[in-house]
RNA sequence: GCCGAAGUGGCGGAAUUGGUAGACGCGCUGGACUCAAAAUCCAGUUCGACUCAAAUCGAGUGGGGGUUCGAGUCCCCCCUUCGGCACCA
């Protein structure tokens, strides 16, 4: 009988779904193991060929692990909400909703063809009330919540104001102090205004990029995404909820050292928070008491500091431009205003313009012309520089153009000409009371920070290029921010209880025509009397990014039904944290690190009992066309996972999946390459079934042979090791060289032949279940024990030795495991081959290498 | 420009701590079965030289140096590809 791969894997699926067979419960008494896949978005053309490939790889490590004894959690469920079902109801009229169930049948159906053994009792979907529910929950848990400098974790946001009333701003970082007398005495309006800058959800009025024909704003780490697609970003200011990200700069940092995760995704996010160490000093302002504070990384240049630099967008400019320069500086700010970072940065030539005003350097005394240029970003540091011409390319090249001064504060040896950017020895770096002459840069730093801190004019200081996370879309598929405006101008936050804040339906998505987003069209649903106060009050029409729902996805698998808690804190402390997480490469910094930002708030606020959610990352590589280039539907190159389903069914795809090459590896499709794994696999049924589809009669009850059984041992120990290190493809390999033994031979042993089926189980489930059942087992091969193997039987009886002259290999023989020094040396000096060699030659040096080789070092 | 990863047959890819380069699969060649084909099975397959053949020899893991008895693996320089960042003071 022929391998029907459509029946038998109807029947299997069937069969899991029937009978449960991958439910997990949360109180089993086995070692936990929780592997997860990065949930995907529903897209309208359906699942790819790059999704299975890292759902298989998570597929066999769970099947593999349920056998080993592991209470396995292995969910799936939908990130639903975004633009694609947005823009789609755009064109169409039809309600998201329907489109978005509509993609996840299709998706569900998809990833079930496949046989990925996922508990679907646990699935969740982002846009579901009862899901969002516990998204906004989480979003006022982290509005309601402050960040204590001194404790370095978010609290409640109450603790800030008993902190207040008890103490008033001591031991806060603000500008204006005052004491808890003064703190009673304010307004309701002043102190929810002052509480407000100090939560890690908060409204800011800043420049973002604003995407008129998305009709919405994206996060400086989207911009790239949308304009790749040929989308146009402008630069606008608008009022925005931010999430205060920033104030775990050193935290992600930090517990990112423990994580097993690629190196090149760690590298990402540690460029993408971009900390770097160096000093802030004070410049006073020439006939103004106000001071610019700027950020060096070289303040052992201070002397070298010729002219600063504010940004266009610096608040001190107003203060410090000078009158006839005003309407040259409104001018330039107005040209900068609309640029995007990004076509700052494309314009390599440098502009600014004079303010008039001048500075002091603080180690010279000497009056410095204060600029502005758009090369300096208010969004980093502080948004102003000291200029080190000498040293510093930018401002090198800046100060040629505006022909500023130049002084040299850094020797950087004979044959430096230009700008010299590197460490050396201080020079021309001296007054009255301090010198940095002869040090070294590293010497020179620490002198001159003592020398500010002394003076009150600096201190050691840390930079991170990490901004506060734009958190706030003008879109109507996304979770509502769950806060009302009222009409005394406070914000006023839902109560929990009334959560889900649900989408109201609309008749129309099209973009509002404003800046607002198509939920301000919703006057019913907008306009709300507040129950506690009377008065009026405007809901928030923005909604949340994409992100969201997959900032905290992994807990609530953990416990999907709860309506009482986003997830029940037994439950979290069992299956927490992932034990492996496997996903794309592109989440690298976005998902990834907002994910960890989220875990650490609720982590802070003793929600979860982890610092990192997900120990271990691995990425799945993206797999190209069958022409080496990315599919794409332009190319015609696009591979349908149900086609290839439909030709070689799932165990084939699943199987040709792994064996491709490293699962991290970028690679190409190639058909040839599934009809390969499909022809094993009709080798694996023919090995069992005759041509009346029973078990053929080769399979016996009988011994093995001594080099079968050490090859079985062999084969059991590395496809457990390689699925253990997702080293699939060679595991693969391995199966093959048995199956190409076992073929051969006339009489299969029944036990050997049993314990190859449930190796095979993970990798192709269906097929293995169908033959374990013609074995005459009635239960699935799911949680059958895993094969053990005799270390002692993997060992070859008999080894080849090489034998060299001068490191070539010359001969080989085969000789007795663990055969002696002497006696290979013997044998060595017998081999005939070696002969011709050593053969009145004078022997060197022999090196021998038991159970490797001979070598044997010749002379003339 | 900066950071990270990777370069192995015709192709995808294997190779513990430095110790037989090319496992396994694809493709290709030859053969068996067949009227024929498909499927299947068997043998061969890094390149080159000499051979009827075997044996043997030479070259060989992006390029060039180095360390070592011995380098795909370690060190230095360079080239290419991919991914990320991009005036970050």
């Amino acid at each position: 009988m022929k391998y029907d791969f459509l029946s038998i894997e109807n029947k299997w699926q069937e069969y899991w779904e029937r009978e449960k067979t991958f439910r997990v419960l949360d109180n089993e008494k086995k070692p936990k193991l929780y592997v997860l896949d990065m949930f995907p978005y529903p897209s309208g053309a359906g699942l790819h060929v790059g999704h299975p490939e890292g759902y298989t790889a998570t597929d066999i490590l769970c099947r593999y692990r349920r056998m080993k004894g592991f209470a396995v959690l292995h969910p799936m469920g939908w990130d639903a909400f975004g633009l694609p079902a947005e823009r789609y109801a755009m064109q169409t009229n039809i309600h998201p909703k329907v489109t978005t169930e509509r993609n996840i049948d299709t998706f569900r159906r998809q990833i079930k063809m496949l046989g990925l053994s996922y508990d679907w009792e646990r699935e969740v979907n982002t846009t579901d009330p009862k899901y969002y529910r516990w998204t906004q929950w989480i979003f006022l848990k982290i509005y309601n919540s402050w960040f204590d400098p001194r404790e370095r974790k978010a609290r409640p946001i109450e603790t800030l104001e008993q902190k207040l009333a008890a103490h008033g701003t001591k031991n806060l970082n603000v500008e204006h102090s005052f004491t808890a007398d003064e703190w009673k005495r304010k307004t309701k309006k002043e102190k929810h205004d002052f509480i407000a800058q100090f939560r890690l959800a908060y409204v800011a009025e800043i420049p973002v990029n604003w995407c008129e024909a998305l009709g919405t704003v994206l996060a400086n780490e989207e911009v790239a995404e949308w304009t790749e697609k040929g989308y146009s970003i402008e630069r606008r200011p608008m009022r925005q909820w931010m999430m205060r990200i920033t104030a775990y700069s050193e935290r992600l940092l930090e517990d990112a050292k423990e994580l097993d995760w690629p190196i090149s995704t760690l590298e990402q996010q540690r460029n993408w928070i971009g900390r770097s160490e160096g000093a802030d000093v004070v410049f006073a302002v020439k006939g103004k008491k106000e001071n610019i504070r700027v950020f060096t990384t070289r303040p052992d240049t201070l002397f070298g500091a010729t002219y600063m630099v504010l940004a266009p967008e610096h608040p001190l400019v107003d203060i410090v431009a000078s009158p006839e320069q005003r309407e040259q500086i409104q001018q330039y700010r107005k040209e900068t205003a609309f640029k995007s970072e990004l076509e700052r940065g494309i314009e390599k030539e440098k502009t600014g313009v004079f303010t008039g005003g001048y500075a002091i350097n603080p180690t010279t005394g000497k009056e410095i012309p204060i600029w502005i240029a758009d090369y300096v970003l208010m969004g980093y540091g502080t948004g102003a520089i000291m200029a080190v011409p000498g040293h510093d390319n930018r401002d090198m090249e800046f100060a040629k153009k505006f022909d500023l001064k130049i002084i040299k504060v850094v020797d950087g040896g004979p044959d430096v000409a230009e700008c010299f950017v590197e460490d050396g020895i201080a020079i021309n770096s001296a007054n009255k009371e301090v010198s940095l002459n002869g040090l070294s840069t590293p010497e020179a730093k620490k002198t001159i920070i003592a020398w500010l801190e002394k003076k009150e004019l600096g201190k050691l200081a840390v930079t991170y290029k990490l901004r506060d996370w734009l958190f706030s879309r003008q879109r109507y598929w996304g979770e509502p921010i769950p806060i009302v405006y009222l009409e005394d101008g406070t914000l006023k936050a839902i109560d929990e209880k009334e959560l889900p804040l649900e989408l109201p339906s609309l008749e129309k998505f099209q973009p509002s025509g404003t800046t607002e987003s198509p939920l301000a069209l919703a006057t019913d649903w907008v306009n709300i009397i507040d129950k506690e106060t009377g008065l009026k009050g405007r809901r928030e029409t923005n909604t949340m990014p994409q992100w969201a729902g997959s900032c905290w996805y992994y807990l609530r698998f953990i416990d999907p039904k709860n309506d009482t808690a986003f997830c029940g804190i037994e439950k979290e402390r069992y299956w927490m944290p992932i034990d492996l997480y496997v996903g794309g490469s592109e989440h690298a910094v976005l998902h990834l690190m907002y994910s960890r930002f989220w875990h650490k708030v609720l982590n802070d606020l003793d929600y979860v009992g982890t610092k990192e959610p997900f120990l271990k990352l691995r990425h799945q590589g993206i797999i190209l066309g069958e022409d080496s280039r990315k599919m794409s539907k332009s190319r015609g190159n696009v591979v349908n996972p149900d086609d290839v389903v439909k030709e070689y069914g799932a165990d084939a795809m699943r199987l040709f999946e792994m064996f491709m090459g490293p699962l991290e590896e970028m690679k190409p499709w190639s058909t040839r390459g599934v009809e390969g794994v499909f022809r094993f696999l009709n080798r694996f049924w023919r090995l069992f079934v005759n041509e009346e589809g029973k078990l053929g009669s080769a399979i016996k009850d009988v011994e093995a042979s001594a080099d079968f059984e050490r090859l079985y041992h062999q084969t059991v120990k590395k496809v457990g090791d390689d699925i253990d290190n997702l080293r699939f493809n060679t595991a693969i390999s391995q199966m093959m060289i048995f199956l190409n033994e076992a073929m051969k031979l006339e009489i299969r042993p029944r036990k050997l032949m049993e314990n190859f089926v449930l190796l095979l189980a993970p990798f192709a489930p269906h097929v293995a279940e169908e033959i374990w059942e013609k074995l005459g087992h009635t239960k699935s091969t799911a949680y059958e024990p895993w094969p053990m193997y005799d270390e002692a039987k993997c060992a070859e009886s008999t080894v080849e030795v090489v034998l060299q002259i001068n490191g070539k290999v010359r001969s080989k023989i085969a000789v007795a495991k663990d055969t002696p020094v002497t006696e290979l040396e013997l044998l060595a000096f017998k081999d005939t081959n070696i002969k011709r060699y050593t053969d009145g030659k004078r022997i060197i040096k022999k090196i021998i290498i038991p159970n490797k080789l001979v070598n044997i070092v010749i002379g003339n």
